[in-house]
DNA sequence: CTGTTAGCGCTTTCAA
DNA sequence: TTGAAAGCGCTAACAG
């Protein structure tokens, strides 16, 4: 059985009250400091966090739910965010919604039920109702890279519609015209869709149906299904857009079996710089987003907003994502 | 305010023990069930799992120590272990060390703290010391993908040693005599590369210390390094063993670097069926481990230790890990 | 600075 | 089946 304050103070002779003040670093004599201490290492004392949980009512711990940890991009988000939070003493709890909103739904009620004292999302779902839990329960939320329908929450985001705006102008100033894009119905691939549309309009060119492929989610299967229907096409695009990490490699894939040489034959453009865009041959040519300051700025303001409760607005940060150059985008025309 | 079990008395005006008897599944008179389940809906009640603990000494959270996160191998035991805890009931702590002993250490401190029912861990450091607290507190720990040098835990790994010779007899049986190995000083890599030499050792071929690569951690940059470094060599070796997934996406790197093929120049095996090998061009022949059996077994186990204690001794899983055929490699002489 | 006391929200005897 | 009462390990007034 673990010793506990009790322990502590039939070792020292001392009070609850003093042991506890000194645990959470009150000012106690110097003599009884040293009887505690000693006793503490004696019993090899630790504090019950639940207990203190209870009375505090905070846990200390942050829920952090996820649409898909299986990601490389979630992973590295959750990598800085656990960084940050560990350093200020917070635990991380996660919840894998697995690209399911009914699972995302339950993972707050579960986040809720476990009484942490703040949330952190990477959405799947574009509705807020499935907040109103920790909502209810005066629980915050801040949302990761993907924002809601609703302004009632913090929320760090990249400028996503300018991001892919400022990609496609890269590939319509290298002579492109045909240019493909292959996005999802996600916060992050529609957004970014509707920058591929607006850069299409200042160069004056069409978009064409045939051009543009829609999904559910975005998957490398996405990407690989939609990478062979374009290669079909009579009149190929000569460049693609893709609006997230896995669809690119999905497009990589198919180019590859389909022996199309990049960017010889077909210019490519993504998005998150993570490992693979470095390694792969061609480098890829991409926009990459500040995984690390998303996750802390979002760590940030969700901790500022348990300290100090709604006396803010809420907060929508939003971060600035660099197109970096690599080799697949070829100068045509 | 949330609201509490005694606000569920004063609607109903039962005793606070029936309620507590009915939300745990108890019997209870149907007229009385009735009139806690409306003051529930009414009253918007969910149990606080904080004082739950504290009274039943059970947090249902598990501790999850990983020594990198941002690894996709990581997100994927992540992954299956978080589904499979879930639908028990359970949440997961999730402890990055970022390949720091120090932290994993603290890590497991942390978790003992937070009163978790068990901890799963695929760990950094060899020696048990660090475990101790975990011991102490009586909390059963998991080792996962890594053994530690102690036999008193359970442990779930691959026959690391095993699958690695069967890869290097592979690239025997292809014609190829001139093999170099690029592993770690970590569990894994050492495990690794003895199966390397008991193959080399079989087929009657000198080991050349040129073609040993050793390092303290896995990494692209190792794999990039030296893979580099042994290109430079009078006498190449005709092919590569790589101990881990991270060091196979360096070797890439550096080939792709120096524009040599694969396989024609340079034939490559590697470990873990991740996103990359499927996407690279040519699909990388490799040791594919049971990720989701590694997980899921190691959950099982700890939940059964959690149940019902030392009644039976450590476990020590070892999981087959089988070969898989890619492009990467050439049959030669 | 110290100790007594009263809970935090829940489960769990034990008697009715 | 039900309810009163005790207590999980800790913190937070408050009085000394």
């Amino acid at each position: 059985m673990a010793a506990t304050i009790k322990d502590i103070r039939a070792e020292t002779g001392l009070g609850l009250a003093t042991i506890s003040k000194y645990l959470n670093g009150g000012n106690v004599r110097t003599e009884n400091r040293q009887k505690i201490e000693e006793a503490i290492k004696k019993l090899d004392y630790h504090p019950n966090e639940t207990a203190r949980s209870l009375v505090t009512k905070r846990t200390r711990t942050i829920g952090f739910v996820v649409n898909n940890i299986a990601s490389n991009f979630s992973g590295v988000l959750l990598q800085h965010a656990s960084a940050y939070l560990h350093t200020r003493g917070y635990g991380m709890m996660i919840c894998d919604s697995s690209l399911s909103e009914k699972q995302e739904a339950e993972n707050i009620r579960f986040c809720v039920e476990k009484q942490v004292d703040g949330i952190l999302i990477v959405s799947s779902s574009r509705e807020a109702a499935f907040l109103s839990p920790a909502e209810k329960a005066g629980i915050p939320a801040v949302l990761l890279d993907r924002e809601i329908k609703s302004d009632a929450f913090d929320c760090v985001t990249i400028d996503n519609r300018n991001a892919a705006e400022r990609a496609t102008d890269y590939l319509i100033e290298c002579g492109h015209r045909k240019i493909a894009v292959i996005c999802s119905e996600e916060y992050t691939g529609t957004e970014r869709y509707k920058g591929y549309l607006a850069s299409l309009e200042k160069a004056g060119i069409k978009p064409r149906d045939s051009y543009i492929c829609p999904g559910q989610i975005h998957s490398p299967e996405l990407g690989y299904r939609n990478m062979k229907r374009l290669l079909k096409l009579k009149e190929r695009p000569t460049a693609v857009l893709t609006t997230n990490y896995e669809v690119s490699l999905g497009v990589i894939m198919a180019l590859n079996e389909e022996g199309v040489g990049c960017p010889e034959d077909m210019s490519l453009i993504g998005f998150d710089e993570l490992i693979l865009p470095m390694v792969m041959k061609p480098k890829l040519t991409l926009v990459a987003q500040p995984m690390e300051e998303i996750a802390c700025e979002g760590a940030r303001i969700l901790l500022k907003r348990i300290e100090e409760g709604s006396s803010f607005p809420p907060q929508r940060v939003s971060l600035y994502a660099s197109l970096k150059s690599g080799e697949s985008v070829k100068r045509i025309g």
